[in-house]
RNA sequence: GGGGGCGUAGCUCAGUCGGUAGAGCAUCGGCCUUUUAAGCCGCUGGUCGAAGGUUCGAGUCCUUCCGCCCUCACCA
């Protein structure tokens, strides 16, 4: 038996087709949330209820057989007694562990006291056919974890609880959003010119247009427009998608909430930052401090703050960003690449080389030098620093804001500055348009961006990016052994 | 892309020095009306990730490839 395919299940499905029970059949009886039958059970025994989920492991005792029957909201056991099934009875072992059923039966307790559904009637509503992950261990594999899903959805609950925590997180980012009159927008994944971060994207093609498309890196340029609109304060939760490598922190594509909001600076953002982990510790994590890596983070508001000259000075021996000659001394020591790279990128990987790992935080690191911020406004009172912070946490990156640049002359003046050290991160094209945009008159803004995904990994503790996406990047693959074999599978071929 | 580790039954894993491919669970058969990792008895189940090489003999040693994980690089 190599097939995937349990042959004992097909054959059950066949007997239960001659038997003239439907195993995949268009209507079952609607059943109740397993939750609401547990809710007041004691008082309700005896009741007749309708309860419906996945079939866990069955105990047989001959005349009497228990098992656990789990759906979206909970579990609760299910007895079979012959002697009330007469009409099932005789069908009893082709409906078995993993198998979806919908049973109609009456509250009770087992003689240990186990809130049971003394099961009257069952309908099989889904059979399965393929063996289920193992009942004590569980699904480990990490790779058919991820590959299937699916399956370890329903064998390792606490990656289901995971994933309906991320689903809170984002509804309460967005109520925080709403409650200070955001509005949420849509703006373009395919865009004819990438921009607002610095990264390698992914490209396509539209074919009645014939023009090349990149997948958008960020949906700052598009969101900024809107605050020339008049929108002045918008949010939008979307996937972008950057072209680079894969790690315990980076999925090629990945969701992004940014939000910017007319007549702020990046002190406002600050607070709304720390704002939204306040609300978040309340309505989500139950408490401010979370664990991740071992570690005990306290997101409890206010957060530290540091300039980032500073940081760098004091990692580096007194290092002055702006001190040509001292950070490519620095950079050599190292070990950096220098080659070719404008200064204050030299700089900057200095910063993350040095300092990035020690932000336990969590942290706002501001005021960074300029050059390194093409999209964000200088201080007044010093053009060499921009208005700008990022959050760190646990050593990640989580958020960055900045004051929003709205000089069309300055900008278009960074944009060109930009376009003189070309690589596959930069834009190959100034965009115009959104120079015309500020041009008609921009606000001054603040804006924000924060890595759900990362945020979502703190809250839930979970260590590594896969844990908190669904259906993380693999490598396609056609020959492991997950793939069902074609010969002893049947025809599986396609979709229709 | 660089470095390290891993891949054995449906699942979770052993496999010694190179010498007949193993266990638990699941499945199947038997007993059992209060179990909950049910229990007891019996059976079944293998392309040892793939290909090649060394050897009388390879799960084990060598080479190449595939995949995953960790780590570094880059980013949020």
């Amino acid at each position: 038996m190599t097939d995937r395919i349990a042959s004992d299940r097909l054959e059950k499905l066949e007997a239960l087709r001659a038997a003239a029970i439907d195993p995949y059949p268009a209507r079952v009886p609607q059943p109740t949330a397993i939750a609401a039958c547990l809710e007041g059970i004691d008082a309700r025994q005896g009741e007749t209820v309708v309860v419906g989920g996945r079939l866990g492991q069955v105990r047989d005792f001959g005349k009497l057989r228990f098992a656990h029957l789990r759906d979206r909201t909970g579990e609760i056991q299910i007895g079979f007694r012959r002697d009330d099934l007469a009409g099932f009875w005789p069908q009893r072992k082709l409906v078995e562990t993993a198998d979806h059923v919908v049973v109609r039966g009456e509250l009770g307790k087992t003689q240990k006291g186990e809130d049971t559904v003394w099961a009257h009637e069952v309908t099989l509503a889904g059979k399965c056919l393929r063996h289920p992950p193992e009942k004590w261990h569980g699904m480990k594999d990490t790779e058919a974890r991820y590959r299937q899903r699916y399956a370890d959805l329903f064998a390792n609950p606490e990656v289901r609880d995971t994933f309906v925590l991320r689903s809170r997180i984002v509804q309460e980012l967005r109520r925080y959003f709403h409650l200070l009159g955001y509005l949420e927008v849509e703006t373009p994944i395919l865009q004819p010119i990438f921009g607002g971060a610095t990264a390698r994207p992914f490209t396509t093609h539209h074919n009645t247009l014939d023009m090349p498309l990149f997948l958008r890196i960020a949906p700052e340029l598009y969101l900024k427009r809107l605050i020339v609109g008049g929108m002045e304060r918008v949010f939008e939760v979307g996937r972008v998608f950057r072209n680079e490598g894969i790690s315990m922190r980076h999925n090629p594509e990945f969701t992004m909430l940014e939000s910017y909001e007319a007549y702020a600076d990046y002190r406002t953002i600050m607070e709304r930052v720390e704002g939204l982990f306040a609300h978040l510790c309340t309505t989500v994590v139950g408490g401010s401090k979370v664990v991740f890596r071992e570690v005990e983070y306290d997101l409890q508001p206010p957060f530290q703050k540091r300039a980032y000259c500073e940081l760098l000075a004091e990692k580096n021996d007194g290092l002055d960003f702006f001190d040509g000659e001292a950070v490519l001394r620095r950079a050599r020591e190292l070990e950096l690449k220098t080659d070719g790279m404008p200064l204050e990128k030299v700089a900057n990987d200095i910063f993350e080389a040095t300092v990035e790992d020690s932000l336990g935080g969590p942290v706002f690191v501001y005021d960074y030098p300029t050059a390194i911020c093409p999209l964000a406004k200088q201080r007044p009172d010093d053009p060499r620093l921009a208005e700008r912070f990022e959050l760190f946490i646990a050593g990640m990156e989580l958020g960055n804001a900045f004051s929003e640049l709205n000089d069309p002359q300055d900008q278009e003046a960074r944009f060109r500055k930009q376009l003189e050290h070309v690589d596959e991160e930069s834009p190959s094209e100034l965009d115009e348009d959104y120079v015309a945009a500020l041009e008609y008159g921009m606000p001054p803004a603040g804006g924000l961006g924060i890595g759900i995904d990362r945020l979502c990994m703190l809250l839930t503790g979970s260590s590594t990016i896969r844990d908190v996406v669904l259906f993380p990047l693999l490598r396609q693959v056609k020959d492991v052994p997950i793939q069902a074999d074609q010969d002893a599978a049947g025809d599986q071929s396609g979709e229709g």
